[in-house]
DNA sequence: TTAGTGACTGCAT
DNA sequence: CATGCAGCCACTA
């Protein structure tokens, strides 16, 4: 363990909370913004405590790299995700899942060093 | 500090 | 084209 544990989830949770409506993002995106190119997983992991914590971040705006929902068992929350993106717009085919290159969101600001 | 876990991802079968 | 497998990273006990 760090003295600071919250640096990158922080980051993660503003950066989610930046994602305007309408659009989506990716785990690897986010994690990539955050700093971790790699930590995909470690997002995902922080959207699920963000339900337990009760973060108020979109986190129904961040999917997986094929556009599609992760659900891993939790199917009702699976459903309530679509509904909410769909509900903003965001068009699911039948193979649930929806067009990144049409609906992702491309932050302006540089979160890097810079 | 070590070990275990998972809402991921890209490449190989 | 659909599955399977092995890295990768941050968090928790």
């Amino acid at each position: 363990m760090s003295k600071k544990d919250g640096d990158f989830s922080d980051r993660v949770y503003w950066i989610v909370s930046q994602i305007p409506f309408g659009c989506v993002s990716t785990y690897g995106q986010i994690a990539t913004y955050a700093g971790s190119a790699r930590a995909a997983r470690a997002v995902g992991n922080l959207m699920r405590q963000s339900l337990k914590n009760g973060q108020e971040v979109p986190w129904h705006r961040v999917i997986n790299s094929r556009g599609g929902i992760s659900s891993k068992g939790d199917t009702e929350r699976a459903e309530l995700q679509r509904r909410l993106l769909t509900a903003e717009g965001v068009e699911f085919g039948a193979n649930q899942c929806c067009e990144l290159d049409r609906f992702r969101w491309t932050p302006q600001e540089v979160f890097w060093d810079g």
